[in-house]
RNA sequence: GGACCCGUAGCUCAGCUGGAUAGAGCGCUGCCCUCCGAAGGCAGAGGUUGCGAGUUCGAAUCUCGCCGGGUCCGCCA
């Protein structure tokens, strides 16, 4: 249960009343009202600004509707205790049998403690990595992979429907560069000198393994052919090579990708041809000019009549290119068909993770979606900005394969799955990010990775020396935890009940990094207890001789627990019993 | 020239979609501990939330304009 979501109900119940009552008018919105824990524990547990949200409306000064709400509130058997405050807040102090309550649901459900309906199965689309089959992922791929890999757990936790999806950008000029590198490097496996590879094309020594292992199968079969009977084969070789080393990758670091969909596959379905027919039908395709960009212009820029999908109407600047002078679709145009497919399997939630570099796509393709799905479908963009790599603040360089970036392959075995996923969702995807691998990896207070794992691995512990001491962990759910009274033993109860509320926020908000701050608080609170039991003994969870306060320590030690384990199953990270 | 992201304590960052006296870690200062329930504990100092307006009961949060840093800008993906 999330109990200020309860709450909020318990609120609105009480207006209700008072609507009844005469004391507040019949038509009132109360979608705006909030129950928090407020800033400074002293005020209380719950805090609503009821009162200010609906004093315009009701015409009446805020504390004039607060007193009578909070006589009505107080009769209510979880609340002990009231106030109003400030301008009109409403404090709320709530039994602390109400959360030994929560804490009794937390202990039933395990792992399973704050899943959620609150997204009613509703099916939700998340896209993310999707790289060019071009190159081996890098770090940037990473923060993607990580944040939508947490992202659809978020949300599949608190109760949607979610589909993992990779785009494969399998299809346009790109491609065939990479089909025109691999064969290079295929002659040069026959023996062949190539010299430098030309401007333009892929460089990487990644493609040597693919040039070597298709002479390997195909002999001297495509030396003397022309370009394009070699080009699909040099193509789908390379592509079907590195989506392998991606899926690898990805697999290492433990995203699980629901489906992969192919942009070749969908061009050759005609797919674009049928999301531009649907775009003509409602009249969005036009042939027109574009202002050349001012500032930076480009050298070869050649006025022309263009295909345009009218983008502005839909909040873009401008209105965007559908056909290049080549007469072939421009990727805007794909990736419309390919929104549009999405919508055509049922979804009306997509999510996409992204670059930072695409930031200026943002606008069009949301804009794009709005039409295509006739204002039914929604597109939420991620965008992550860059991550520098660093060792102890030096900039690293490392990969010898790919030259200048740091692929993630170089990360997983630098560090591991576990610290990459981590440390990647310990800051907002919007701001910038250095990634240290001194730090992500040390054991140290300001090291969150560390410091939650070594909460979780303390519960473990606890576990480990009560049952060595003869008291079993079986049935803790039934423990009596009214033998919880200590203050930081309450702190510590409320604190996971907090969890439901987390990851229905975090999840609304689409901002998985929120888990990790809560787990660090979580954490914090939980080394603090452990540590104040050092000064008095009588804090300590196990008590020699009062079998029922020890198991309702324990009980505490294994909720929380839970919610550490449950919090890095989001993250996709493994919980350890034990910190070496 | 334009679009998007960022700017919060000396440093690294939170801030629960507009709430109360803006928080945490590190660092700094001062006490305490040397306990294996280890990889420290407690307390304190530290802020014009980049600057300036606006919106309202109330702004770090929303709007506009500047300043600084980053990403990008038709026929690439």
């Amino acid at each position: 249960m999330n109990p200020y979501r309860h709450f909020i109900g318990v609120i609105i119940a009480a207006l209700k009343s008072m609507q009844a009552a005469g004391e507040l008018p019949e038509t009132l919105d109360f979608s705006a009202i909030t129950a928090e824990p407020p800033r400074d524990a002293a005020h209380g547990d719950i805090a609503t600004n009821a009162a200010m949200v609906l004093a315009k409306a009701a015409a009446r000064k805020p504390r004039d509707i607060a007193e009578p709400l909070l006589q009505r509130l107080k009769a209510n058997a979880d609340v002990v205790d009231g106030a109003v405050a400030g301008p009109g807040f409403i404090n709320l102090k709530i039994a602390d049998a109400f959360w030994r309550e929560r804490l009794a649901e937390c202990l039933a459900d395990g792992l399973a403690y704050g899943d959620s309906r609150m997204g009613e199965g509703h099916a939700v689309n998340v896209e993310y990595v999707s790289a060019n089959p071009t190159g081996p992922l890098h770090v940037a791929h990473a923060r993607g992979a990580v944040v939508g890999d947490a992202l659809a757990n978020l949300l599949h936790k608190a109760g949607y429907a979610v589909t993992k999806e990779y785009y494969i950008n399998d299809s346009g000029a790109q491609v065939d560069k990479l089909g025109q590198s691999t064969y290079l490097r295929y002659r040069e496996a026959l023996g062949e000198t190539i010299g430098a590879i030309p401007e333009g094309l892929y460089p990487g020594e990644y493609l040597k393994d693919v040039g070597a292992a298709i002479a390997q199968r195909d002999g001297a079969r495509w030396i003397d052919k022309p370009e394009a009977d070699w080009l699909p084969e040099m193509r789908s070789f390379a592509v079907a090579t590195l989506m392998a080393e991606i899926r690898a990758d990805l697999e290492t670091l433990g995203v699980d990708i629901d489906v992969f969909s192919s942009e070749r596959a969908l061009v050759e379905s005609g797919a674009v041809d049928s999301a531009f027919e649907e775009l003509s039908r409602q009249g969005l395709i036009y042939q027109g000019r574009l202002e050349p960009p001012k500032g930076q212009k480009p050298d070869d820029w050649e006025d022309r009549e263009q295909t345009l999908f009218r983008a502005t109407q839909f909040g873009d600047e401008v209105d965007r290119p559908l056909k290049k002078s080549d007469g072939g679709w421009t990727y805007f145009a794909n990736d419309i068909a390919y929104h549009h497919d999405k919508y055509r399997r049922g979804f009306l939630d997509m999510i996409d993770v992204w670059g930072a570099d695409h930031g200026g796509y943002v606008k069009r393709m949301r804009a794009a979606v709005s039409a295509i799905t006739g204002g039914k479908g929604e597109l939420d963009v991620k965008l992550c900005q860059l991550v520098r790599v660093l060792k102890n603040g030096e900039l690293v360089r490392m990969s010898k394969r790919a030259g200048t970036f740091v692929t993630l392959r170089d990360l997983l075995d630098e560090v591991g799955p576990d610290v990459v996923r981590f440390t990647m969702l310990t800051r907002k995807n919007d701001a910038a990010f250095d990634f240290d691998l001194v730090k992500a990896t040390e054991q140290s207070r300001d090291n969150p990775v560390w410091y939650v794992q070594y909460g979780h691995a303390r519960t473990r512990s606890v576990m480990r020396q009560a049952a060595a001491a003869g008291i079993s962990a079986d049935g803790l759910a039934t423990a009596p935890l009214d033998r919880l009274v200590d203050s930081s033993e309450l702190a510590l109860v409320r604190l996971i009940s907090q969890w439901p509320r987390q990851v229905e926020a975090a999840a609304v908000a689409h901002e998985p990094h929120r888990i990790a701050f809560y787990l660090n608080d979580l954490a914090a609170a939980f080394h603090a207890h452990w540590n104040r039991g050092r000064e008095e003994p009588g804090l300590r969870f196990v008590i020699d001789g009062d079998s029922d306060l020890t198991r309702a320590r324990l009980a505490l030690v294994q909720a929380v627990g839970f919610v550490i384990s449950s919090g890095l199953k989001v993250f996709g990270v493994t919980p350890v019993d034990e910190m070496r």
